[in-house]
DNA sequence: GTGCCCCGGATCCTCTAGGATCCGGGGCAC
DNA sequence: GTGCCCCGGATCCTAGAGGATCCGGGGCAC
């Protein structure tokens, strides 16, 4: 541990993360700084500094001289937002993104393939695997990363990044009871943006691009407020 | 120091953000824990841990094994692709938040009397008034937050503040040498965004919008790149 | 039985200590 | 004179200690 020092901030900081992404801890359990330095094996402070640089991504929240606990998950009525916010962003993103089209259906197109590969072997999958369906976001997320990497504006990335984070706070509420993904449907309308990009179409990627979120946008609230009845 | 514990760390965290803001350190300067410690009085942890928590702003920039140092200034394009992002912000939170047209209507009005009257004393002024551009530019920023606080959405509120953040940045640099600000124009165009919004003419307030936008960018690139020939 | 108080353990917050690393300057070899 | 090496001070990073605060449970008064 001498060798690799401030190593040690840096992976506490992923450890944590990783977990709450993963939804080890439900929402509102306490975050014990002290308890975690046992359980990592390091000392209270960079358990703190992770923690505080964890605070602003949303998965945390801080209250005075209480500690840390993790967020509540989100409501529908957040849900809604989120997804409103990421339709003004990857609207913009992507009509910055299609002065590059050819670098842009390339990585599109990559993106798709690895994307429903993974969707086809969840479909065939007997039951749910999480490290799979841990991929197939990640696939997902590729995607839509693709149209900022081409964007040419740091900050539109900058901001997506925030708002992916509190995606995975969504995504980790799922995790617990309705691990069914809708992934055939979002696979499609993958389909349908890059064929329009393949097609030179600006404006009609961009309505299947908008038609696509509003599909998240549904299968989110309905996956939010549950199929399970609440 | 007892009976107000954990003010610590906002605090300090405060503190150095002001500084931060007002230009107080120069760009690429190093921000030491133990200095810091010494100066506030209080132990280096609150100190680290604050200027972790700073780190995510821009303002400041972390190496490990060599600490902490003011970001560099921002370079034209940077400035351009801020400006952009904004434009991208600001209009969907405009088209959102004229759905409370009299709502924002007042708000905008009240923000942008506050605006013109400080813009006034500057005029007055025989010669540069930090604290008095402080207020100005807090002013001016009122009058954009205005639009956010009726688009009912959190997240592109959440955005706006991580590029208001830049924003102070961009000023910042600004401060070393340029203090003639256009308080004029600003307030024009904000006046002519209003005229649109009482005259319940959406568009003509999307495009007053724009062009100030528009404005700002040609403003602080010729700050940026420097009346000084830089 | 109900409600209040007290108390002990757990945790947080801050501080101090000490090893590891970086950085700049003087000295030596060539 | 130039370049390299070494070294001392400053700083960073982690660990651990100690006081302050929170929280839950038992006991007592009514």
């Amino acid at each position: 541990m001498s060798s690799k020092r401030q190593a040690l901030r840096a992976d506490v900081q992923e450890g944590i993360q990783n977990r709450l992404v993963q939804g080890n801890w439900r929402p509102g359990a306490r975050l014990s700084i002290d308890g975690l330095a046992r359980e990592l094996e390091v000392s209270p402070t960079p358990v703190r500094e992770a923690l505080v640089a964890l605070e602003h991504s949303g998965l945390i929240e801080y209250q005075a001289l209480k500690g840390f606990v993790v967020a509540p998950p989100l409501t529908p009525q957040q849900i809604d937002e989120l997804i409103d916010a990421r339709l003004v962003l990857e609207l913009a993103a992507f009509t910055r993104a299609f002065g590059r089209r050819e670098a842009l259906e390339s990585d599109l197109r990559a993106a798709h393939e690895a994307h429903s590969a993974i969707a086809e072997r969840i479909a065939a999958a007997p039951e749910p695997d999480y490290a799979l369906i841990h991929e197939y976001f990640d696939a997902d997320s590729a995607f839509h990363e693709a149209l900022f990497r081409h964007a040419g504006n740091h900050y539109l990335g900058t901001m997506r990044e925030v708002l992916n984070t509190h995606g995975h706070r969504m995504r980790q509420t799922w995790s617990e009871g309705a691990e069914r993904i809708d992934a055939d449907e979002a696979v499609a309308e993958h389909a349908a943006i890059l064929e329009k990009v393949q097609e030179h179409n600006h404006d009609g990627a961009l309505r299947a691009l908008r038609s696509h979120l509003e599909g998240v946008r549904e299968r989110s609230i309905e996956l939010g407020t549950g199929p399970t009845g609440r």
